[in-house]
DNA sequence: TCATTGTCCTACTAAAATAGTAGGAATTAA
DNA sequence: TTAATTCCTACTATTTTAGTAGGACAATGA
């Protein structure tokens, strides 16, 4: 399961998406319509910064917007991004790899499921975007 | 990703469906090849029996073995046992059902890019069987 | 230049989940 | 009735999650 802080970023960065092109949104305006606390937001969206899928500005009349479009960022990388490994195991992950203890690759029948989950999981992940997902909402 | 805990369920598992028609298998034994920590695996068998995915005999010649074949056992069925849900928000979960806070499920376009994500994954771990994790081993 | 508005940084904390351990009770077979 | 084995209850240490606190830093506008 995604962590509460992983579904606040989706939910921030899908306000931000409706809001691609125009001027930069506070973080208290986010926090506040989307009922996430503070704080904790503040944290999430330089997280997301870091990343390089968002931009602030300080000051007056600054904010955070989405850095490139809504259409170029998919699920999978926010994902990765906050929540970690999406794969089931370590050994099978792509961009968080680690070793099993007690395992031999070459031969563990269960990695070899796990490689067809992933796969099958990250084609739908890859592919979808916050676009969809704004999309979708209406 | 899975605790290391379903991921020595998998292992048991594994081993009792090669010893499937045959003798029950001692958890000391499968603890010692499996090299899993005895104790831990107590819980995690037990847990399995009342899942009804084993059985058990008590006394000497005891031990464990699959109460059906492995081929009726599929990965999603073991992993919601011993891991909990599949899905990646606890509104799309088809087992374990929460709704998200604030969150109207009409309208949210994450809930339903994540609908469609948990069919993806479920399609694969629904039809791999611990059949095919030791038929791929080897 | 200076106050205001905003992000950014470091550090702390409480609660929950994970990964076990300990000790013995209950049951069965020989 | 003893030895072998599962089963049950409870405890513990570590890690992760979900925040909070307080102020530093930067940009803007007057």
């Amino acid at each position: 399961m995604l962590s509460k802080k992983t579904q606040y970023a989706f939910r921030a960065l899908a306000h931000l998406a409706l809001n691609y092109g125009k001027d930069p949104v506070r973080i208290s305006s986010i926090a506040l319509q989307e009922k996430i606390p503070l704080k904790f937001l503040e944290n999430i969206l330089v997280e997301l910064k870091n990343a390089d899928l968002l931009e602030s500005k300080k000051g007056k009349g600054g904010g955070y917007s989405l850095k490139i479009s809504p259409k170029k960022i998919n699920l999978a990388t926010v994902i990765r991004v906050i929540n970690g490994p999406i794969a089931l195991l370590p050994c099978v992950s792509l961009n968080f790899y680690e070793k099993c203890i007690d395992c031999d690759e070459k031969t563990c029948g269960l990695r070899k499921m796990m490689i067809i989950a992933r796969d099958s999981t990250l084609k739908v992940l890859e592919k979808k975007t916050l676009n969809d997902i704004i999309s979708a909402q209406g």
